[in-house]
DNA sequence: GTCTATAGCTTGATAGAC
DNA sequence: GTCTATCAAGCTATAGAC
């Protein structure tokens, strides 16, 4: 009985999920301009009363669902400070976690591709840059800790972080348009150890010998 | 005279150069589908019959933007092979003419982008992926060769790819859409050599041991 | 041929019954 | 929470005046 009422409470969450789902695909598909509320809700097979009741609006639907995924990435930026363990570490299992959220949502990373990169339409705004800059800021942080602790060189921290970022941009990019490519989870760790180690067999110029 | 005679034949070349780059810009601001002819003509102060005499019709120009673009890149890409030197130099140098080449056409880059991510307008199809590909193969080739000469470590080949192809992109992708963030092509190089060198202090674990 | 006015459709959004 | 029914605004197409 008791199994019964959880069941029965789960159809309101589950329309809700199924709505930001569809929108996801439609939106992503058509653009936010092209697309109807029509198109999404007919896709998530209920009635327009329903979107307007758990989102606002069009626009509310489309901001519930970049806000949500962000909001994700917030927690796991929050996360990533304090963290027990050499820096080296940190970073790996942060990216890890990156490409993991990056994975799960796959669909919301998407179209907030197409919307950033794509031609304007008229979709409200939205300060992407705004968390490019505190994703930075995290990683620079990491890096710079990982200089005074002595697992780094000595070097640019900012140099450092925009290779870091390639390693991670570059996998997930590949991942969002070419999952065949394999370039899966475990090759980000592969991509960013080998960045921390280096290719070249001649460890350090001029800087190292004047020690 | 031969001098006017020179000057007005160069007008031609500039019409159509002219209706090259509005029609970047257009396309880029309102995507493939929404553009209409009527707008690229009127932008570069010519009239409808100029563009049908110059290409063919509205895909006609979109094509040659996008060819135009790539068949720099070929000849870029082909330049790569055999050359002198060390390969992390050859590395170093292509690196360095690949985002010239982007800067100098970034305004069809900026479109590319947005046919690539963006929703799919009713756009020609243009096979962006066997270029992404050759890309690929041409950094891929000479990492091996660089390995085959003792100058990488004997590892993964594809790996060290990813992670120098990674750097290539963040630096493209901010200069395209934050040029004031300021990655410029002096430091694409820097994040190319700290990829060579490595950032971390500890070098090469139990892989160097073992030799 | 050209312009305008209007009919009719589509869209985002809401009211009120259940 | 969900439905039916409906609204107002905006767009397209075209009939019909000139």
């Amino acid at each position: 009985m008791s199994e019964l009422g959880k069941i029965s409470k789960s159809p309101d969450t589950d329309v809700r999920h199924r709505l930001l789902s569809c929108a996801t695909q439609v939106f992503t598909r058509k653009g936010y301009a092209a697309t109807t509320v029509r198109e999404i809700v007919t896709a998530a097979g209920v009635t327009k009363p329903v979107l307007y009741y758990y989102f606002r609006n069009k626009e509310g639907i489309y901001l519930e669902l970049i806000r949500s995924a962000f909001a994700k990435l917030d927690a796991l930026l929050d996360s990533s400070r304090g963290q027990r363990g050499s820096v080296t570490e940190t970073l790996l299992r942060f990216s890890d976690q990156v490409f993991s959220l990056f994975m799960e949502n796959v669909g919301v990373a998407r179209l907030m591709y197409s919307i950033y990169y794509g031609p304007p339409q008229g979709a409200p705004f939205f300060n992407f840059d705004a968390y490019h800059v505190k994703f930075q800021d995290a990683i620079k942080r990491l890096v710079k800790e990982g200089i005074r602790k002595r697992e780094f060189y000595k070097g640019n921290a900012e140099i450092m972080m925009w290779a870091i970022i390639g390693a991670i941009n570059v996998t997930t990019e590949v991942q969002l348009l070419h999952p065949e490519w394999g370039i899966e989870r475990k090759r980000l760790t592969r991509i960013l150890k080998l960045i921390f180690q280096g290719i070249s067999t001649q460890r350090r110029g001029r800087e190292e010998k004047r020690r």
